[in-house]
RNA sequence: CGGGGCGUAGCGCAGCCCGGCUAGCGCGUCUGCUUUGGGAGCAGAAGGUCGGAGGUUCAAAUCCUCUCGCCCCGACCA
């Protein structure tokens, strides 16, 4: 199945979508708003959850599982929780045929039901912290669904967390923001900036939500991760007490954070080109690809390469690759196919190449056939493997540079309120804010660009508002978003 | 829920305005031969309730009415 796919340039949403179904991450499931994660969109969350969950479980935290099922009464124990959930839950009236005494809520989120069993199961300080963390599916009614973005289901991890203090929350929430900001920087190569939620953008019934924020390819942010200081607001819900050293019940301090699958599609919009998918070498399924160029009425030729082949692989220890033998497709088909799935490094092997001991490597975030600055190069069979692992290392590193090159060429200062309705239509725009959510809202409306964060790092000194003028102490970023 | 677009072969589409022979095209699939260093060529073959229901007509993919669904742009959101 072989169809160009539109240039991001002419239809970015529709690139979007076209890249996806094509490359086969995901497709689109029978009911509206949902999908079906395909095995290679799989492949690629299942090493975004593996290093996720090592510095988890680096940090402390245990896996646990949590049901689906929530009571509805569970659901408006907190407050602002329930305004900000209620429009979008799935629930679940009928049982066994019967009518149920009480509706079940399909999970928007666990803090409810998490927070229930904290209570039972936290007595005494002696109990805390509790650091506990669940990798699931959770469902939230979308008006407008987009593939990995935005689905009605979705997968996530969502950790919660309890404490005896404020100050051990607040820093288990900058913990993990940190945990998130260095995996999606290291492993997803792309520059995100932590921050700081408005109070117009925070969780329901959080305190404080923190955010790591990333720029996409058309210039749109995207929040690909938050993390909650959630105070005592669904301690007091779920009366999780604790009875302290001086023998005072105490409520606890809780925290929660989440990564879901629209982390895929931030990887996705960072890197991709116009030729497809661009994988970041430290999460791709598949980080080499061996393409065997093999002629088909010379036997012993056939024969030579694919013991070329075989003897390359044998050294590759450490590298996910994948020997394309389908010598019924001609090369070019197959560059092209590994091409749109964005594995980042292609070995092309053919007779030419034995006879001067040497393949060619193909780089996939560098297009271009020729040069040593090009995209392809000669490196001697001996020792490939070495040339493999050091070029999996600049791609990765490439990566990096390019998408916070483009980030902060796209990222601007402007000094009036006219400047700034421009160039926020066309990326980031970092500006003083008084932080009044009436100069939130009026830039909204102006806009449509909202307040993405306010960074943690913060310039020296202070400045006056871009809306209205007033004394400002923080800088924030302004954007639209997805 | 507002605005726009679309449902015709596995996928992508044309045909519809202006009704008319057996509903076409590209890709893919199957068979055979020739091919393989950037999406191979030739020959042959299979594959269709034209989203659904009703209506108009001698005759409907095409016109009318109703209906279902999807995609995109907003409002809402990880």
């Amino acid at each position: 199945m072989f169809n160009k796919i539109v240039p991001r340039s002419e239809d970015y949403a529709k690139w979007y979508t076209q890249v996806i179904r094509q490359a086969e991450m995901a497709d689109y499931a029978p009911v509206r708003g949902c999908m079906v994660v395909r095995p290679y969109g799989f492949a690629l969350w299942e090493n975004v959850k593996e290093q996720l969950d090592s510095r988890f479980k680096a940090t402390g935290h245990q896996n646990a599982a949590f049901p689906l099922f929530i009571p509805m009464s569970f659901i408006e124990k907190e407050a602002e929780h329930v305004e900000g959930f209620k429009p979008e839950l799935a629930v679940v009236t009928h049982g066994g045929g019967k009518k149920l005494d009480e509706p079940l809520v399909v999970r928007p989120t666990s803090e409810t039901i998490i927070g229930y069993m904290y209570s039972q199961w936290i007595q005494s300080y002696r109990d805390l912290p509790v650091l506990i963390n669940q990798w699931a599916n959770v469902v939230r009614w979308e008006l407008r669904p987009r593939l990995f973005l935005r689905t009605m289901e979705f997968f996530w991890q969502e950790g919660h967390t309890a404490h005896a203090t404020h100050a051990e929350a607040k820093e288990e929430t900058l913990r993990i923001l940190d945990i998130y900001t260095d995996f999606a920087v290291n492993e997803a190569a792309i520059p995100v900036i932590p921050g700081r939620k408005s109070e117009s953008e925070k969780f329901p019934g959080a305190l404080t939500s923190y955010t790591i924020e990333a720029m996409m390819g058309d210039k749109r942010g995207l929040q690909a991760g938050t993390s909650h200081d959630l105070g005592q607001n669904f301690a007091k819900a779920f009366d999780i007490q604790y009875l302290d050293a001086n023998q005072k019940q105490q409520h606890c301090w809780t925290t929660s954070w989440g990564v879901s699958t629209r982390m895929i599609g931030a990887i996705i919009m960072a890197h991709g080109d116009d030729q497809g998918l661009v994988l970041p070498p430290r999460l791709a399924p598949t980080q080499l690809v061996i393409v065997p160029i093999t002629p088909k009425n010379r036997e012993d030729d056939k024969q030579a390469v694919m013991d070329a082949v075989a003897k390359i692989c044998e050294t590759l220890d450490g590298v996910r690759y994948h020997v394309d033998d389908r010598h019924d497709y001609s090369p070019g088909w197959r560059f092209n196919e590994w091409e749109l799935k964005g594995v980042p490094l292609r070995i092309e092997i053919g007779p030419r190449d034995l006879q001067k001991d040497q393949v060619v490597l193909a780089r996939r975030d560098i297009l271009g056939r020729d040069g040593p600055r090009g995209g392809k190069t000669f490196v001697a069979i001996d020792n490939v493997a070495n040339e493999v692992k050091q070029m999996l290392d600049t791609i990765q590193a490439d990566m990096l540079k390019r998408a916070t090159a483009f980030r902060d060429a796209n990222t601007f200062e402007p000094t009036s309120y006219e400047a700034f309705q421009e160039v926020v239509e066309e990326g980031f725009a970092r500006a003083w804010w008084c932080g009044d959510e009436a100069c939130e809202a009026k830039v909204k409306e102006d806009t449509q660009a909202t307040i993405r964060c306010v960074p943690i790092a913060q310039p020296d000194g202070a400045g006056h508002c871009i809306v209205c003028g007033a004394a400002a102490e923080e800088i924030a970023i302004f954007a639209r978003a997805y």
